[in-house]
Parts: C-alpha cells; sequence; structure tokens
DNA sequence: CAGGCGTGGGT
DNA sequence: TACCCAAGCCT
C-alpha cells in the first residue's frame, strides 16, 4: 500500500473546467454556456430525464424523453393522459413502477402543488418515484440547490479517487460522505452533471480514461494502479430459469387477446398475452379462451432482473362470437406490439403475423 | 432491508 | 455463452 496521504484533494472547479469543454449534449439538457448565459432548465424535462434514466442508458431513453415530452409538454398535460396511454409510451422501457409513479407524481404536483414542482430536495423526495439521488439531481440541476448527487457514476468515480474498498451496496454511506465534501455551492448543478458526465465517459467501469482524465493527479486508486477493482461489489445471487405459457388468440376480424396485468409485480399495469404462472415448474396450462390451441415449434426466450425465462407460445383463431374466459380482444386498427413489454412483443415476434 | 423490478448493449 | 453493466426506487 503506498501512501495516498499525499494526494491532493480534487477540486470541484477543476472537474467544472473541464465540463466546459465536454459536457456531453443531451434533448433535456442546458450546456454550460447556455446555463451561464442565464438559461434555466425545465424542472419538468429534468424530472422526466432523471426518471427515465433510472437504471437505463442514456442512448435507450432518448427517443422516450422526445415522444414522452412531445405528447406531453408540461406536467399538467401528462397529469391528465390516461394510464393506458403512458403505460403503452414506456412499453420497451422496463421497470415499469417508474412510469406508474411517473404518472402518479404528475398528478402529485398537479393537485398538490399547482402544478408546479417542489423546488426543495426535502419536498421533491416525497414524491412517488423520486428517491434520493432523482431529488437531489433535479434540485441541483433545475434548482441550483448544492445537493448530493450520487448514482452509480458517483459511486464509481469517489470509490476510486478516495480509494474506498468496502463493496458496495454497504459502501454507498462512506460514498455519500466523500462526494458531499465536493459538492460546490457554485454552479452545483453543472457539477452534478459533470461529475455524471466523468464516471460516464472517462472514468468507465472497464477501460478508463485515466490519461484524460481531469481529477487524474487526484485518484488514489490510479496511483494504486487498481482503479478498475473500485468500486467492489457483493457477489450477485445466479438467476433461476422458469417457464410459462402465453396464448395467442386472433379473432376472425383480426382483433387479438389481451389482457391487462395487475398493477403490482412484474410488468405491472401492462398489456400482455394471458398466460400461465411463470414458474420453475412445469407450467400449469391456463388457455383464456376455448380454442383448437396450436404449439409454436420455437420458444420466446427472455432475461428479467431476477430469472430467465422461456415461454412457449400457443396461438388460435377464434370465431367472433366466442366469448374469452379472461382478457379482452383489443380491435386490429388498436393494436400496436410497440405497446407491449418486450417479453410480449418477442413471443407476438414469433407468429406468422409477428414475423411481417 | 434484501430482494423485486426490464431491457439492450458490450465483452 | 454468460456474464456485466446503465443517471434507483419501493416494500
Amino acid at each position: 500500500m503506498r501512501d495516498t496521504s499525499a494526494i491532493p484533494v480534487p477540486k470541484s472547479e477543476t472537474l467544472l473546467d473541464w465540463y466546459d469543454g465536454h459536457a456531453r449534449k443531451m434533448p433535456w439538457r442546458v450546456g454550460p454556456a447556455e446555463r451561464k448565459a442565464g438559461v434555466r432548465p425545465d424542472p419538468y424535462r429534468i424530472w422526466m430525464s432523471e426518471v427515465m434514466l433510472q437504471q437505463t442508458t442514456v442512448a435507450a431513453v432518448k427517443d422516450y424523453f422526445l415522444k414522452f415530452t412531445g405528447k406531453w409538454p408540461t406536467v399538467s398535460d401528462l397529469a391528465a393522459a390516461e394510464d393506458a396511454d403512458v403505460m403503452a409510451n414506456w412499453a420497451g422501457l422496463g421497470y415499469y413502477a417508474r412510469a406508474r409513479n411517473l404518472l402518479k407524481c404528475a398528478r402529485a404536483v398537479a393537485a398538490e402543488h399547482g402544478g408546479v414542482f417542489p423546488q426543495t430536495y426535502a419536498e421533491l423526495l416525497k414524491l412517488p418515484g423520486i428517491g434520493p439521488y432523482t431529488a437531489a439531481a433535479v434540485a441541483s440541476i433545475a434548482f441550483d440547490e448544492p445537493a448530493v448527487v450520487v448514482d452509480g457514476n458517483v459511486e464509481r468515480v469517489m470509490s476510486r479517487i478516495f480509494n474506498v474498498q468496502t463493496p458496495l451496496p454497504d459502501a454507498k454511506p462512506e460514498l455519500t460522505e466523500w462526494a458531499a465534501t465536493l459538492t460546490p455551492t457554485d454552479r452545483p448543478g453543472d457539477y452534478a452533471q459533470a461529475v455524471m458526465d466523468l464516471g460516464a465517459t472517462i472514468c468507465t467501469p472497464r477501460n478508463p480514461a485515466c490519461g484524460l482524465c481531469p481529477w487524474r493527479d487526484n485518484c488514489r486508486a490510479r496511483l494504486e494502479g487498481t482503479p478498475t477493482d473500485l468500486p467492489r461489489k457483493k457477489p450477485k445471487k445466479a438467476k433461476p430459469k422458469r417457464r410459462g405459457i402465453a396464448y395467442i388468440a386472433r379473432r376472425v376480424d383480426g382483433a387479438y387477446l389481451l389482457e391487462t396485468r395487475p398493477e403490482s409485480g412484474l410488468l405491472g399495469g401492462m398489456l400482455g398475452w394471458p398466460g400461465s404462472d411463470w414458474a420453475e415448474t412445469d407450467p400449469v396450462p391456463a388457455p383464456p379462451i376455448r380454442a383448437e390451441w396450436k404449439t409454436l415449434n420455437e420458444e420466446a426466450k427472455h432475461t428479467f432482473t431476477h430469472f430467465h425465462l422461456s415461454l412457449t407460445v400457443l396461438t388460435a383463431l377464434v370465431p367472433m362470437e366466442r366469448q374469452p374466459e379472461r382478457g379482452e380482444f383489443i380491435e386490429a386498427d388498436a393494436f400496436d406490439p410497440a405497446s407491449l413489454p418486450t417479453v410480449m412483443r418477442k413471443a407476438f415476434a414469433l407468429t406468422d403475423r409477428g414475423k411481417t
């Protein structure tokens, strides 16, 4: 172990100078030059982007952000939206509780705050779907509050700068303390975005570009030569394999039999094909309507956060008068596979009509 | 409070 | 292939 006590503590100004020249451009971001010229970010758009970015890549978020803000330009517009419309538009982005909470939050802002976002970390934290990270991000970026923003990027940067060996998630409080020591009262929003940009483009998990880092002379892990060992993480559990059955019934007029899943739990509130439970044991058949079901020769494979799924897909063509025991028919012109969560879209893609 | 909760891209 | 990873929150 080298003596790292002589390494100077990094300065926020150094990072801000780097950010002025290297800030990534994003649809929701007010760049450093504009910001200095007095342009203020729209709290609604910052909030929207931060919720979408929870555990989700910037690349995946961009189109969804443009779609949502185009369709619902203000928080009041979103508050007035139909639940099913919001869920359908979120389809494919994952972590669907975010979409349900997004709508709850918009309605809370509309109903309890007169359509104006609360402007402090403490007040933002009370809203649904807004946790410590998102509250701090919105408070700092939209309202210039020097809140301590700690996301995965900040955890990685702090763990390396200060050579924190404690594994996550136990290290979180320690890393938050270090992050607090660096958070400036001047330009706190730009600083928050700067650390995240640093983590995303320079201080990356696998191959950090230490030579380009504005804080390279302040980094204890770099001096030790082991930045990629950090942050340490507790080992993850193996994913079990589950299987299930999905039933895709097409009525002769082209309507499809779908059902809205329960509000809570996996894919909560999303549209999907009726089916069996998904378990590690053999699935129990549960056809939603009487029909001659045909089994497709290929299964839909999908991996969720905590299990692998292999879905057997059954299809049937049913007559107009036949009534389903579960779900409801959606007319052909109202059915859009894009409004389904990905696993359900994969199942549909295996059918003849899904291949077109 | 440890685990539930999606998805797509990278290696 | 089978991992890992990405601007977390909720219960």
